[in-house]
DNA sequence: TACCAAAATGAAATACTTTTTCTTAAAGGG
DNA sequence: CCCTTTAAGAAAAAGTATTTCATTTTGGTA
């Protein structure tokens, strides 16, 4: 069973006058229209039941009784829908209980993960991608809570083989960035766009003829602006949960996109490596008597 | 309406031998029951017609459509479910599209974040915030990957003024853990839970008389039956996506859920010092003409 | 064990709902 | 402007659910 609001879409341009009628009716209100018979939903739509029969047959369900599963259906994701939209904007609590706490969190990041990933700018992602598996050496620049993501992208990318560095010390990063060529690339993290150092960074970065790589929330932000690609999270901090908890983590997800998308390009040599790092920490894992999946 | 799997279960009490019968029937193939009519569910269950309407009447449902129409939704949810679950089993390959690619990580690490809000011990958790709000001065070990969520915590801590340290190096962290005492908390991160390294550490730590808490996905490993409080991650690492993606996210969520529950019993105090920290940067932003949510 | 009252069940009658058929009305092409 | 085609409704027919009533089963009591 498709959906129904699709199909209605979908069979629009096939529809006669009083069907198009009738399929208004029946979107303008799903949860009415669940519950009607079919001579009642006729003379609210103002059309014969006939009508309604042959509405059906045309988005190619099989009956009336069919359709109207199929609005329960639509109903009841709606519904659903509705309510875990609401459950990522409810903000945590100083009274809320430990399961409604645990709830809504983990939701809200959850959620935050999941529209980052439908935002995204895939054309964006892939030229980073491309841009840092092109490049000589690759900067990574954050502050504070964006010096996680900057650390764990490098530690990924090194893993691989590439010449990666993060620094999060103003004086190291601008030397850093200094000495940068038309041939690297510099990224900066930050949450805001708008820290003052990691902005004077990419400057002389962008000075230095480096690519510039942004992963912040605010696109239109001052180090978002001045990015060749922007690659724009999607995390809502509040202020109860002030201290960066969603941001540092799509910015970890983001990191997660780029390294995909760059393994997937470079999968043969770049599986050959991680093979090799997986060997080189492999005695120093103690046993125990305990299948573990990892 | 409720889900009809909950209404069933409520209510098996009060069914008749038929009707429980009946709804054993419907619930062996919801997708079959959701098509076929009273007379064709009556004789596939063996029953009169009358007993599905009887039926019906006990579990609160008007009659037989409205029973339908839960049947419908139920078996729509159930779907839903599993295609959710594949996407969350079905690891990313070299061969992925960008869309799809993107759907299937951020599925699961989204997935990965709320399975761990639904097992971690809530006793445990409580117990752990209390601990550390007790302590004297707290210590986080972490190595690799892990140490992101060590430092992460150490940072949130620290804003609220309590006296935390988070160590990667193998020496200086067996330096400080000597040194703890009965009045001090020890926190170990490792997704395995068979880190070497990190398991002499806590032991040294248990041996100098603090708790230890451990936040690792195997509660069986080594350092989750060392510690005193385990609060248990829910990743799923998948050979391509080697180089622990889940595995931090899951470790920085555990980090949310242990800093917001501590925040709740301290909010008073705590939110006073988050003003000042929140202070602290100000004059550090750039300003731009354009809004921003931040 | 036998009996009775109460509860459960099914068959059939009834009530309701949907689908089909047939007729009328409207639209579009020549 | 007429004719053909398409659309729409009214009403008959078919199908489906509910109620009623008779029968069976169950569980308690002597």
């Amino acid at each position: 069973m498709f959906d129904l609001v699709q199909r209605i879409n979908a069979y629009r341009q096939n529809m006669t006058r009083s069907q198009i009628n009738l399929a208004d009716v029946v979107l303008a209100d799903l949860n009415a229209a669940g519950h009607l018979t079919i001579a009642e939903l006729a003379d609210h739509a103002g059309v014969s039941s006939a009508t309604i029969t042959r509405f059906c047959e045309t988005l190619g369900y099989s009956g009336y009784s069919d359709l109207k599963a199929a609005i329960v259906v639509a109903m009841d994701r709606l519904r659903n829908d509705k309510e875990r939209f609401a459950i990522a904007e409810g903000d945590v609590t100083e009274e809320d209980s430990i399961d409604e706490t645990l709830y809504k969190i983990s939701h809200q990041e959850a959620a935050a993960i999941t529209d980052t990933a439908r935002i995204v700018d895939r054309g964006a992602l892939d030229k980073a991608a491309q841009a840092i598996i092109n490049c000589r050496r690759l900067d990574i620049y954050g502050l504070g809570s964006s010096y996680l993501a900057a650390t764990d992208l490098q530690l990924k990318l090194h893993r691989i083989g590439m010449t990666a560095f993060s620094w999060s010390d103003n004086h190291l990063a601008l030397t850093s960035a200094a000495i940068l060529t038309s041939e690297d690339v510099a990224i900066a993290i930050s949450h805001s766009g708008v820290t003052a150092e990691t902005f004077q960074i990419i400057e002389t970065a962008k000075a230095a003829g480096a690519k510039i790589i942004a992963i912040t929330n605010h696109p239109a932000s001052p180090i978002g602006r001045l990015a060749d690609y922007v690659l724009v999270t999607s995390a809502k901090e509040s202020r109860f949960r002030s201290g960066a908890m969603t941001s540092r983590l799509v910015q970890l997800a983001m990191v997660d996109f780029l390294f995909v998308r760059i393994m997937q390009q470079l999968f043969k040599s770049a599986s050959a490596s991680l093979e090799k790092t997986f060997e080189a920490v492999k005695h120093n894992r103690l046993n125990y008597n305990q299948k573990l999946s990892e």
